[in-house]
DNA sequence: CCCGACTCTGACAACGTTGTCCAGGCTCTA
DNA sequence: TAGAGCCTGGACAACGTTGTCAGAGTCGGG
């Protein structure tokens, strides 16, 4: 019996699922699994040929009918255009990109589709694409190096024109050969590691040191920063921005005030509750994601005192919760049309040198980061 | 000069942004903008004829190292393997696809992505295309029924091997072509019009009529329902759950507490005030969707008494407003997953007729449809 | 009536890969 | 040592499309 995964898996990819059984897959000579009929295509769809069979006219001719092309007699379009309907004809793009070099598609890597900080920069991404005739293909690299490398290498392989990549790693030689290639590339929200490319990013450290700078204005000098892994440059900027806010206000921080880690709610709830308790505790916490952001906000729901807040990225709602929650914006389909916008202009030869575009964030005061100290 | 649009097109795509010109786009004889350089691939990417070359070896050697095939001295592979590395070799996947007539794709045709409620689907459906070894394209019909038929027209002419289709449209016959040329198929969310064809959904009527009912438990009985437009399926269905628990309590329906139509929140704010003044204001109503009742929410907010909600979709910090947000809740990430998994059965040969799947919802009560009638 | 110009059409090669098939060299056995 | 059989490698066609180019047909003017 063939196992489910493998029974269809056309580009005979290694799927990295854990090896349970421990063995290695030996390509053997020729696995019963991996057996196909030769020239099985599946449906046996018509092709041009066909199409000029039957309408009694040159392959090329059908061609030209397909594409608009002028030079056919009305008569002779008319002929064709009934062969195509009668025979349900599709023009197989991929012959067409094999024979064109272009293949209308880009390739669009993030993190995780499912965040609502990427969906709308996804789709604001495929709007861009649209404008130009091309289809995007989506991967979500779970934040994993190997992964994203994987994925950008697959889209590679099926010569995507364009690559926008929120990268996970932070080496991207691997795609030297592609640059050199002509994919065009642009990266964005962070910026790419050990090469030159388009970077489109927010102003994580301004909107960081604004956030905070915000909570010192309302009288806070003991403030907590729960963020996402340091390894990931967004999560090292917004600390940046803290610190220097900090600095500015001649704050000493204090090491259990920081807390990075992944974004995983149990450990953004220890590390919330750690600073909330002990006998000197924050008075008020800057979260460095929307994720941390939503688990803090249980967190405080359920605190005895009321304790300042303020968040990096927008939440929904987030005005209706009370207090409301004051937030650091960052426009997350600006992101993804800015870095289109340029992958596109890459693509059109009218641009120049790489270059790095940052884009503000936005303080929206609700509420939450006016609360005073509660001592 | 060009403009930014037909620069680059490379499937000369005719893109309907609104024609504000007037003039249409005459084909002519060769338009300057389109014109392009005859054997223009872009990077001069090297071949598996040029790693021969340069190796030493036949073309099929190459073939044979590339695909991990047995049959080639570790010697040979060395060579090869040097070669691949030194000039940047990768297999162009567009050629490959040609040949074996499988492109290890598929096609998402939903809504819109950056909707809370499509991310987890598409991401859903993701991990199961990536188990199989396949890359998934994502497409926005922004509920437009021509858009969704151009889109998954464009998909079909790429080859993908199935499609998932979240339909806008009604009629779905345009895909009996396709259909009959083996490209699986399955709708989610919503029923092909007029083909028969695999369907997943969510049970729209039951969980609209317990949502309903929860409320009337709770002593409403003048109970408003604000909608999508009627012609999308799951508005209908949830609509329906909502007429039948009111017949099933007695309660006869009156026209002004029913509205239906875009969710626009200005629509939508209308509709909620309409139905909340006047001599016989509802005292509970039920929404059709999330983004409905986050419009509703916020009406709400800002009404003088209290009043009961039930939504349909869970939406993110709906337990922590005051009262919490009872909702009945779809599982996005199983419509996804369920519908992949089909689709995938579909092309491994082993799913014989068409079937339609409705998956449960979930009922979650957070305090706001408990809310007694305040009158 | 012929010739050139023009229009329409089709044969052919090429895009980069993989499947088929055969050749040559090797080992092993009788 | 010859023949059988295996292992390795390569030539070639095919996938479905598009660009090139040349041929066939038409028309008008000299």
């Amino acid at each position: 019996m063939l196992d489910a995964t493998s029974s269809y898996n056309p580009m005979g990819t290694r799927i990295p699922v854990a090896d349970r059984t421990g063995h290695r897959t030996v390509p053997e000579t020729t696995r019963s699994t991996e057996r196909r009929l030769p020239g099985t295509r599946y449906g046996n769809r018509p092709t041009m040929k066909d199409v000029a069979a039957r309408a009694g006219v040159g392959l090329k001719t059908v061609s030209r009918v397909v594409n608009g092309e002028p030079g056919v007699t009305p008569e002779t379009e008319r002929r064709v255009q009934e062969a195509i309907e009668a025979l349900g004809f599709r023009r197989n793009d991929s012959a067409r990109v094999l024979r064109k070099g272009r293949t209308a598609s880009i390739g669009l890597v993030l993190e995780d589709l499912a965040d609502p900080f990427y969906g709308p920069l996804s789709r604001a991404v495929e709007e861009v694409a649209r404008a130009h005739g091309a289809l995007l293909i989506n991967g979500s690299s779970a934040e994993d190096a190997d992964r994203e490398q994987e994925l950008v290498l697959a889209l590679c392989a099926r010569r995507v024109d364009g690559l926008v990549v929120i990268p996970a790693g932070d080496d991207h030689r691997y795609l030297e050969p592609e640059l050199k290639a002509g994919v065009a590339t642009v990266f964005v929200d962070r910026p790419a590691g050990h090469i030159d490319a388009d970077v489109v990013v927010s102003d994580n450290f301004g909107g960081a040191r604004d956030g905070v700078r915000h909570l010192i204005a309302h009288g806070h000098r003991r403030i907590g920063f729960i963020g996402d892994m340091p390894r990931i440059h967004t999560a090292a900027e917004r600390l940046r921005g803290y610190r220097t806010a900090m600095e500015d206000a001649g704050i000493p921080v204090e090491d259990p005030w920081m807390s990075l880690g992944v974004t995983d709610p149990e450990r953004v709830r220890r590390a919330a509750r750690e600073m909330l308790s002990g006998p000197e505790p924050v008075t008020a916490i800057f979260t460095g994601n929307n994720r941390v952001t939503v688990t803090v906000i249980r967190v405080l729901a359920g605190h005895p005192r009321p304790v300042a807040l303020v968040g990096f990225d927008d939440i929904e709602l987030a005005d209706l919760l009370q207090p409301g929650v004051t937030v650091v914006a960052q426009d997350a389909a600006a992101l993804g049309r800015t870095a289109a916008e340029r992958l596109f202009r890459q693509l059109d030869g009218t641009l120049l040198a790489p270059e790095r575009i940052e884009l503000p964030t936005r303080l929206i005061t609700r509420g939450s980061g006016e609360l005073p100290p509660a001592d």
